[in-house]
RNA sequence: GGUCCAUUCGUCUAUCGGUUAGGACGCCAGGUUUUCAUCCUGGAAAGAGGGGUUCGACUCCCCUAUGGACUACCA
């Protein structure tokens, strides 16, 4: 009885994937890969109008990135034996379904055009196109079957309606949220097929496509929860009750400020990405940010949103991919809707950037250095990370972190200049240089030793000495062990930016 | 407006009738670091309101309030 396990990602290339989205791909991934299943991509392209170039790639692209792999379908590495996936090259498939539910009387045609149906909405008020007000539309319930047939072959325009009938409490049965009931009078005739295009709608296709590709577990955003119900009668119409999938909504992401669920523009208004690469509208130009080009690892991403939504019922905040597969229940789901926290997002990423493999993060930082025309052997790279990964939350802020590692200094921050350059400085800046000039073996331990006997001996202040040393290395205030850098750096360039400083900051 | 869904610290959440209501992010304080961060320790911080049910409710039921989704020839 227990049938294979087989869950879909079906996005509308209607525009880049938002984080949503990827949480709703991710957790069909958790479910598929946990029961040993099936994860399908198919793409949702029924209106034609909405289509916007480069999106398809885009929803591939980026569920690759994350490494949420697809088995069957659109972006799969073998085609898959319910070809094609993509909904505009299934049209000829359709057509049946239309006429065998148009054959049982369990759906009409109708010609009001959207100008009539406009009209009528603003003439009577809460209008819906039912039970209640088909009788006084231009279908083929009320028109005579001869002229529904002169009508169609005179090339007028027609949609096929569900025709639902009114007063039954349909059932829905959800995995999060348990059993919903919503009356049949709350739903309108869907339109189920268009003439203009020859394309079934969303609701259609969508019970079409799940029934034909076996799929076991529709697992969606909360946005589609009033329309279950239709679902349920269309597969009733249809004769495939038995074979329903189990349906699962999703609570929705929502915005951190305010109300509403979060939207494309969220991002770039509140400073953070909604989106898991970026992305350039080929229409208006319009371009929104992405989390790869951010800095985020695939694996915080993927972290973060799957806890956005759900948790493992332990303290465990850090989750490999492997992990949540294995501990993924939608049991845990919880049901209302999750503020986005972009902060814990970040935090994230810090996490993650902290237990990867130096000789990984290294690599990365490289390509950042080379962009600078900066070449360093790996070796230097890696001791560079090692000092100074703990303060970033990204690859993309090692730079700053550690510029002074690879460049000199081209001005002194002036608040430290005050606080730390006092009268006798650079005569003790000159003493030090000379006492590091006499260092044979010139590392952090030895010259730490040395220089801190120095000042003692000298009787100087350790912590002024030490503090207009680092801004003479640094540039300013920040950074690791002093002797650390200056070990890394070397003798004759640690001895080269403390002349400098004394030059140009001189007397002060 | 109608229908449906939801409601625990600022945020993500644990709790499946009996807990000093736990953890994490963020915030604050102290400590470490003669810098800045990191890190460590500690702290403040929550059951929307009202009725029931029960020996006992955050937990079950009802009402109210609030939030959200849907309400297209879009998905």
């Amino acid at each position: 009885m227990n049938k294979r396990v087989r869950v879909r990602f079906a996005p509308s290339p209607t525009g880049p994937l938002h984080i949503g989205g990827v949480r709703t791909a991710l957790y069909n991934y958790l479910f598929a890969k946990q029961n040993g299943g099936d994860m399908l991509l198919r793409i949702e392209d029924t209106d034609s109008a909405r289509f916007v170039p480069g999106a398809e790639d885009y929803i591939v692209e980026a569920l690759n990135w994350l490494g949420i792999t697809i088995d069957e379908g659109v972006g799969a590495k073998s085609t898959g034996n319910h070809a094609p996936y993509r909904q505009s090259e299934r049209k000829s498939i359709y057509r049946k379904y239309v006429d065998q539910l148009l054959e049982a009387g369990l759906a009409y045609i109708a010609f009001d055009t959207p100008v009539e149906l406009e009209a009528k909405r603003a003439e009577i008020a809460n209008f819906q196109y039912d039970a209640k007000t088909r009788g006084l539309m231009a279908n083929s319930l009320v028109l005579p079957a001869d002229e529904v047939k002169a009508r169609i072959e005179r090339g007028e325009q027609y949609v096929v309606r569900i025709k639902i009938e009114p007063n039954e409490e349909i059932k829905v049965q959800d995995l999060i949220r348990g059993e919903v009931v919503i009356n049949s009078s709350v739903i309108d005739d869907k339109v189920l097929f268009k003439s203009s295009d020859e394309l079934p709608t969303y609701h259609l296709a969508n019970v079409v496509d799940d029934y034909l590709m076996e799929i076991s577990h529709v697992i969606r955003g909360e946005e589609w929860l009033p329309s279950a119900p239709l679902h349920v009668l269309l597969y009733r119409y249809l004769g495939w009750t038995d074979v329903m999938p189990e349906f699962a909504h999703l609570p929705l992401l929502m915005k951190p400020d305010g109300n509403g669920k979060l939207s494309k523009r969220d991002g770039d208004r509140l400073g953070f990405p909604v989106f898991p690469l970026n992305w350039k509208d080929p229409k208006t130009g319009e371009t929104f940010s992405g989390y790869r080009e951010a800095g985020y690892f695939p694996e915080a991403v993927v972290n973060f949103l799957a806890l956005l939504g759900w948790n493992s019922g332990t303290d465990q905040e850090i989750f490999s991919m492997q992990e949540l597969i294995d501990l993924f229940s939608l049991d845990r789901v919880s049901k209302s809707g999750a503020k986005f926290d972009y902060e814990k997002g970040k935090w994230f990423n810090h996490k993650y950037l902290q237990n990867k493999p130096l000789e990984e993060i290294a690599d990365l930082f490289q390509h950042i250095l080379v962009e600078k025309d900066i070449i360093e052997d790996s070796e230097k790279v890696m001791k560079v990370v090692g000092l100074v990964r703990e303060r970033a939350n990204f690859i993309t802020e090692l730079w700053a972190q550690s510029s002074f590692f690879f460049v000199a200094p081209t001005s002194y921050d002036e608040r430290t200049v005050q606080k730390r350059w006092k009268a006798e400085t650079p005569r003790q800046i000159n003493e030090l240089i000379a006492v590091l000039n006499e260092i044979t073996e010139f590392n952090a331990e030895k010259t730490e030793e040395i220089v801190k006997e120095w000042i003692t001996a000298s009787e100087y202040n350790m912590g002024g000495v030490m503090n207009a040393f680092r801004l003479s290395v640094v540039g300013e205030s920040k950074g690791p062990h002093i002797f650390d850098i200056i070990s890394l750096i070397g003798k004759e360039e640690t001895i080269a930016r403390l002349k400098t400083a004394v030059e140009v900051i001189g007397g002060n």
